[in-house]
DNA sequence: AATAAAAAAAAA
């Protein structure tokens, strides 16, 4: 029960029995609670005057706590949120009354009363500058911790600014909190708000409950300090239920009972409803199928009939990198727009990435700025329909700031994890704590992927599972299921590709321009950036005189180039390119940006040879689409430029060359044993078996297990890394060295220009671009030209490039580059982070400082729009 | 001395 309360009523109140006697006053004795703020109120750009009191801010976090808790679906109120949650929220700004958090608002404000100003006179705010009290935040911890609130409470209202903070060993009487004469202040405080809700703090069973209320309470906090309760003289009871709609916790509504065929025009594949059939409550689903059949809306159908009967709240679909989260995000807004009643609130997806904001300004018209509450990057994960990278849900179970929010927002969702197969050891390995999360945060996560190897299917599953499975393949593992199930949905047969391994790259040189020569469409990729160059220039130098078109398409492109050069091939080499097909024919150069997610269907394929996994994926892009007319003479082929066993098992940096830095040549050697002989691969009946033969323990040759001893440390170098970020509990790192992937070399990102003219004058520098476009940069903007900012530092981003370190241009220094502080984030500058370069394009393609002087000291440095980033030795 | 691709870094 609640008890009804007037706004600035805290005298008429009754204090506490045991706290009724004040302990001796230390010499300066505490406000009185109703004149303890919690919040100063901006009047207008320079002007501040008091805003809500903590017991009135508390009451309201309290408030939309429990409006929170109301609209939660049954399944999580009842395990996460019982009586008492309301109070955990309400709690956390308990340390707000503390002398030195008091003397700071007063300080700020022009309208305090005189009492107070004299009451707060001789307190020392030494403690606050020098940052060593945890803030308000670590108060309200010790002070909760010293009134039997428990543990866990105490340490969730000391992390509501998203990390646990550092108290310094200090009680909640010290002297720098107020003395015990401010902790029985703070009693009062409690009493009043255990009064004011009517509750007692909960139980909390474990560090993943933890994590939940602190996300409540972060989010309460949030809302409960927007503009709505801003002026402390409105009441504000009658405002919470709508401050919580406006931050757009309100459920979608979907039309009911739609079919497979209504929402994407077309039936079901068996192999599609299988996946819909089995994955009907929450639990772990794992998809194992080629790229092509429909796994996309074979997941958000599944997704649609669990939101639809209630048995989960929305969909969060993640990706491995932004562009393919762009691409499905479009593809999310259709479906949406399909399954929503028109009224419903939420009928755009969220695309939730680094650089989703680069999108606002995708159409060029000055469409509305579109902020909803959701989008700041943290919030994101709140929102009920949203599309991203996986990176986003990765830190709903690591050690960041705020990772809790991330929890509690995605909690009771579906979570479509797609291109599962993509992952290295050490982001696979947080994607396993991930999944088992989610899956106790009662989610139905729905895993897609090409192939798995039946080590990474038991990883996922925390369940073993036999590498012998069929494939296709659903692996279904309901919440109340106690063992894994698995179905073989039955699928159309594929290609028979044919397969010659080859010592010679320039018989595949010539073979591809043969093949090219007669009109087909070619696909090359190696496994390196330089030697897709090489490959590149050869290809274009040899075919000169012919009717063949060549391209290259890699990472070391600026993003402007990239995507041009993607929409250009991909339109040659897609579903809709059979015009263009019947022109020419082509030889496409590139690395595995090839490999995976762009629509391309080639006739003829050379690849560099690769562990199994990436190359099925690779052959995958053969002969995709069966509409495609074939030029005469054509055939379902690939060649793989390979390396002899025994010279590599002996010495694979030289045998395999760079592909040795890339890939693991244990994995690579055994690759060779495994494809070893085969001629001809049907697919997709012949992939599971090659993937087993490729990874099965077997007994090893001395040099082989000494190449596999090599790839086990340092796998288990990663997973041991990966663990150190993953947390199941409060314990986030303030300063995040916490990543979501991993990488042996540290990359900057490197802005390429043209021209750059200093104004310093007029604070404001003009560039050139690439393309020729000149953009006039401000050194620094007023608050109302946020838009303008955005746009500029758009543009720019459009002209970068992630580059290693060692093969980047020279740093010139933070202080040389202040001039782009505005649109990039130049790093840490207590850390000295070097994050960004900027060099200049000459005339041929040579890269030289803003200055003049030699871009990097040991290589030469190129960039054209036809090859990209080049480095070479001096 | 040197290797793919990839992500992230503002809240109350």
């Amino acid at each position: 029960m609640k008890t009804p309360f007037k706004p600035h009523d805290l005298t008429a109140m009754r204090y506490p029995k045991s706290n009724r006697k004040p302990e001796a006053p230390a010499e300066h004795p505490p406000l009185p609670l109703e004149s303890c703020l919690a919040k100063s109120r901006k009047i207008d750009a320079l002007r501040s005057v008091a805003g809500r009191t903590v017991f009135d801010h508390c009451r309201i976090a309290g408030e939309v706590a429990r409006e929170l808790i109301a609209r939660s679906p049954t399944f999580l109120r009842e395990p996460f949120f019982p009586s008492g949650s309301a109070l955990v929220a309400a709690c956390h700004d308990l340390g707000k009354a503390c002398p030195t958090f008091q003397k700071k608002i007063y300080a700020k404000i022009e309208n305090a009363d005189a009492s107070s100003l004299e009451a707060l006179r001789n307190v020392d705010r030494s403690i606050d500058e020098n940052k060593c009290w945890g803030g308000h935040a670590g108060v309200s911890q010790c002070a909760l911790e010293a009134l039997k609130a428990g543990k866990a409470v105490a340490a969730i209202a000391g992390c509501h600014h998203g990390y646990a903070p550092n108290i310094g060993g200090r009680a909640a009487d010290a002297e720098a909190f107020g003395g015990p004469a401010w902790q029985l202040q703070r009693a009062r405080l409690l009493a009043l708000l255990m009064e004011a809700t009517g509750e007692r703090f909960p139980e909390i069973r474990d560090p993943l409950h933890a994590r939940m209320l602190a996300g409540l309470t972060s989010v309460a906090d949030w809302i409960g300090s927007g503009a709505a309760f801003d002026d402390p003289g409105e009441p504000w009871q009658e405002r919470v239920a709508a401050a919580v709609d406006t931050a757009g916790f309100t459920p979608p509504r979907l039309k009911p009972g739609l079919s497979f065929r209504e929402i994407f025009d077309f039936e079901a594949r068996p192999i599609q409803r299988d996946l819909i059939e089995a994955a009907c409550c929450p639990g772990v689903y794992i998809l194992e199928a080629p790229m092509g059949i429909g796994k996309t809306e074979a997941a958000l159908y599944a997704a649609y009939a669990l939101v639809s009967a209630g048995k989960a709240r929305g969909i969060y679909f993640a990706l491995p990198t932004q562009l393919t989260s762009n691409r499905i995000h479009e593809r999310v807004e259709r479906f949406l727009d399909r399954v929503l009643e028109p009224d419903s609130p939420h009928r755009a997806a969220l695309l939730l990435h680094g650089n989703a904001w680069l999108r606002e300004f995708d159409l060029g018209a000055e469409a509305a700025p579109g902020c909803s509450w959701f989008s700041s990057a943290k919030r994101g994960l709140l929102a009920p329909f949203a599309v991203g990278t996986i990176d986003q849900a990765l830190m709903a179970s690591m050690n960041v700031k705020h990772g809790f929010v991330r929890a509690f927002g995605i909690a009771g969702k579906v979570v479509i994890l797609d291109e599962v197969h993509s992952y290295d050891a050490y982001t696979g390995t947080i994607l396993d704590r991930l999944v088992e999360e989610l899956r106790r945060l009662r989610c139905t996560v729905i895993i897609l992927s090409a192939t798995l190897t039946g080590e990474r299917r038991s990883a996922l599953l925390g369940a073993a599972r036999s590498a012998e499975a069929a494939y296709p393949l659903i692996t279904a593992l309901p919440a109340d299921a106690r063992e894994p199930l698995e179905v073989a949905p039955e699928t159309p047969a594929g290609n028979r590709v044919a397969i010659r391994q080859t010592l010679d790259c320039e018989e595949a040189l010539d073979e591809a321009l043969d093949r090219a020569d007669s009109g087909q469409q070619v696909l090359w990729i190696e496994n390196t950036v330089s030697e897709a160059q090489e490959a590149f220039k050869l290809l274009a130098a040899r075919s000169s005189g012919m009717e063949i078109e060549c391209g290259l398409l890699h990472s070391r492109f600026i993003h402007r180039d990239r995507e041009a050069l993607e929409e250009e091939w991909v339109t040659r080499y897609g579903a809709d390119g059979a015009a263009e097909r019947r022109e020419r024919g082509r030889i496409l150069v590139g690395t595995q940006v090839l490999e995976q997610s762009l629509d391309i269907d080639a006739d003829f394929l050379v690849t560099r040879l690769c562990p199994t996994d990436m190359l099925l994926q690779r052959i995958g892009r053969l002969w995709r689409h069966s509409f495609h007319q074939r030029p005469a003479g054509a055939r379902c082929e690939a060649w793989i430029v390979s390396a002899e066993f025994e010279a590599a098992e002996q010495n694979p940096a030289e045998a395999f060359g760079n592909s040795a830095k890339v890939y693991s040549p244990y994995v690579l050697l055994r690759t060779l044993q495994a494809w070893s002989g085969v001629e001809t691969l049907s697919l997709p009946g012949d992939i599971r078996g090659l993937l087993e033969r490729t990874y099965e323990a077997k007994p090893e040759s001395e040099a082989m297990a000494k190449h596999k001893a090599d790839l086990q440390r340092r796998k288990e170098i990663l997973e041991n890394f990966a663990l150190q970020s993953v947390s199941p509990g409060l314990k986030a790192m303030p300063d995040t060295n916490v990543s979501t992937r991993f990488s042996d070399i540290d990359s900057v990102e490197l802005l390429l220009l043209q021209s750059v003219s200093h104004n310093h004058a007029a604070h404001e520098t003009t560039v050139t671009l690439l393309d020729g476009q000149k953009l006039t940069l401000p050194h620094e903007f007023a608050a109302n030209r946020k838009r303008e900012q955005r746009k500029l530092a758009a543009c720019l981003a459009t002209q970068t490039l992630q580059v290693a370190d060692y093969a980047a241009p020279a740093d010139p220094g933070r202080k040389a580059l202040s001039w782009l502080k505005p649109y990039f984030y130049l790093g840490d500058p207590s850390k000295s982070e070097s994050l960004l370069r900027v060099a200049i394009v000459g005339e041929g393609g040579q890269l030289k400082l803003p200055g003049g002087g030699a871009a990097a000291e040991k290589y030469e440095l190129s960039y054209n729009a036809r090859l990209g980033y080049q480095y070479e030795k001096r």
